[in-house]
DNA sequence: AACTGCATCAAGAAATAACATTGATCTGGT
DNA sequence: ACCAGATCAATGTTATTTCTTGATGCAGTT
């Protein structure tokens, strides 16, 4: 019956922002009064097609997605987003338009999140986070387009190597159709490359 | 992979509220234009405690519970509701003010929503809907209020045994966790005074 | 025309998670 | 000392989710 949680303080964001720059004590109450944790659960939305991206996310446990569903029904997984990552829409969240993406939980997963509204509180009430938010971003441009290039010269194979190779914290922890719908192959494919390398190896 | 839904028109809900007073044509349109159709999933929250219980729900398919977590976190529940019964934080939605209950999904659960706001315009612009929805309340009331006397005045076993009786449409629909949380025993107590009453019978 | 790289569909198998039962032991109130 | 009920731990039982496999199809190569 416990069913209890939620009643985190914010200290792995801490830590996590220390880890960067050391943040003053007033930062710290910032932090701690502007992020607000919340819990969702397995296949809970985040964000649901339509809706405005309205929070920054940070992941203290568990593991999010963020997919867009084509006209034909099929899921194209845009991001995992495991501890210590963030993750939003942010063409929705900057331009107050409706995601055309969804975001859900793949497991039981506690996040810290600020309104867009606090965030611009935050970066005006100390600067520092502007440096932090800018770095943040720029690494994950970095990781995108890395993953785009990937994308556009590999066969599925290889993707699928790759894959295997940057996620490898994730890899067992992931069920396979959502690799497989991170890779952009069908999940009867992939279990027949996993098949595959396996009798290799032997 | 297909994950689309929610195509519904609110025909059950027009049924509903015809079966209480005939809508005329107008005030059907009404409520199709101010109640949302909306799925949650199995276990997803419809209210997490410190939100603002901001919509009415109206259940079409499946089954919700409302709830408190103790301390403890031991969870205690309020109120199961399935097909055509309404569930909200009543406290939260009109004061505005934070929930202190949860409300989640016990299978997956196609709802009506109407908010605040549209609920307000709704007795604006057609006042039967007071009439409608004062009913509804008294109801509630009323059966809450004999839930009340049942519970501060018998044993674990006569509180089973006459839940069995008034909700006997759910009982073999709902896990006996659940049953067992909303009688006030643990699970396991539960589980022996059904083989009890097993046993009693042959 | 045949071959490669993948998709789709259907059916089972395997793994995991949710739920239920049972025994043992404990507790607070009569 | 007894009763109503809790708690803990182990085990059994379903369901649900996930994975694998075979059959078949199709669009581009070769």
């Amino acid at each position: 019956m416990k069913e209890n949680l939620l009643q985190t303080p914010t200290e792995p964001l801490l830590d996590y922002f220390n880890r960067f720059i050391p943040l003053s004590g007033e930062e710290k109450q910032l932090v701690s009064e502007l992020f607000k944790p919340r819990l969702y659960r397995k296949r809970q939305y985040v964000l649901q097609e339509g809706d405005i991206c309205v929070q920054f996310n940070f992941v203290v446990r568990g593991c999010l997605r963020m997919y867009k569903i084509d006209e034909k029904g099929n899921t194209h997984i845009i991001q995992f987003t495991a501890e210590n990552w963030w993750l939003m829409d942010i063409g929705s969240f900057h331009g107050k338009t409706p995601s055309e993406l969804n975001i859900d939980a793949l497991e039981d997963t506690m996040v810290f999140q600020i309104s867009h509204e606090n965030l611009i509180e935050l970066y005006t009430r100390a600067p520092k986070f502007n440096l932090i938010f800018r770095v943040l971003i720029e690494n994950s441009f970095v990781s995108l387009q890395k993953r785009l290039l990937q994308n556009i010269s590999s066969t599925a194979e290889e993707r699928y190597l790759s894959f295997m190779q940057s996620y490898s914290h994730l890899t067992n922890r992931l069920p396979q159709v959502q690799m497989a719908a991170f890779i952009g192959i069908s999940p009867e494919f992939l279990s027949r490359l996993r098949n595959k390398q396996v009798k290799a190896k032997s």
